[in-house]
DNA sequence: TATTGTTATACTCTATAACTATA
DNA sequence: TATAGTTATAGAGTATAACAATA
């Protein structure tokens, strides 16, 4: 059953200060210049760290959120359904959606259509948190906004989307 | 002095094949289609898994890669100045240190100036492996110039940059 | 006192294999 | 036989704390 095995989270999510990201000026990082990759991860760990520290109030890792926000968009969602669009794996997704369940944010039905599947939907505290988590969420892409400018943020959402 | 301890990869490092990246159509992302963060992930994901796939040949990680090319471009460098150039913590730069000195690619010399310090710096074989994995890197990066549009891998470079 | 390299601990995340129950 | 959910395992990566040697 493993019921409640590892469920939770024995720390909550920690965040770090962002350090400063860039490079100090005296150390050459010569061809990580041209790779997308390096400053792709960079910018990953700065806004990952921004966000953490913006939901703290929630107590919502990134994963987290994406996972309560798509449930909440799609009623009866499988966990593998789930999985494939947040480019989660399945196998993690089970501990993950152990917690939220725990936490009564979350509810694995069964669906009525495949034995094999649950239908996954938000409690009603769920739906609370959500909005609470979704308030936070935009005020950490606010600030994202105003340290990139609009016009760098509109254009990165834009050439990022097709990964 | 754990010398040989945890230093070698039991494993080669893996690399899946990159999985289809956007999600189904028929799943709304709803908020996270406005966030930045999301993307940055899925560009992170695709990109990493491109890299490790085509630096197999030299058997690198990003990390590894990343180390050696600043460490090729600034002879002498500490263990601390690396770390915080590369944003990888100090307490796992040892180990992934270890490996690269295992392998004949690198070698941790007495700072001359301060007892304290190691002074890093390539081997001659480390240099070899260095320019194959640089070879190997620019057909990665050339691979997604064309997946992206030279304009656009440009212009996500320069957005990216101040991180 | 502070910093460098190091070890240790705990947790997250990724990748895989295997099992069960359903289909 | 295939798929959905689950458990388990191994490794990478992140965050912290603490220690010895050196400054």
């Amino acid at each position: 059953m493993g019921k409640n095995a590892n469920s939770r989270r024995a720390v909550p999510y920690r965040a770090t200060q962002p350090k400063r990201s860039s490079a100090q000026a005296s150390v050459a990082l010569d061809a990580l210049n041209g790779h997308l990759g390096y400053f792709i991860r960079r910018a990953q760990i700065w806004v990952f760290q921004d966000f953490i520290r913006t939901l703290k109030p929630v107590d919502l890792s990134p994963a987290e959120y994406s996972v309560l926000v798509v449930t909440g968009a799609n009623r009866g969602l499988s966990q593998a359904e789930l999985a494939a669009t947040l480019a989660i794996e399945r196998a993690r997704l089970v501990r993950l959606l152990h917690r939220l369940e725990e936490r009564g944010l979350l509810q694995r039905l069964p669906s009525s259509a495949d034995g094999r599947r649950h239908a996954l939907q938000l409690t009603p505290p769920g739906r609370t948190t959500l909005a609470r988590a979704k308030a936070l969420a935009a005020r950490h892409e606010q600030g994202l906004r105003t340290r990139l400018g609009a016009e760098r943020h509109k254009l990165l959402l834009a050439a990022l989307r097709d990964f």
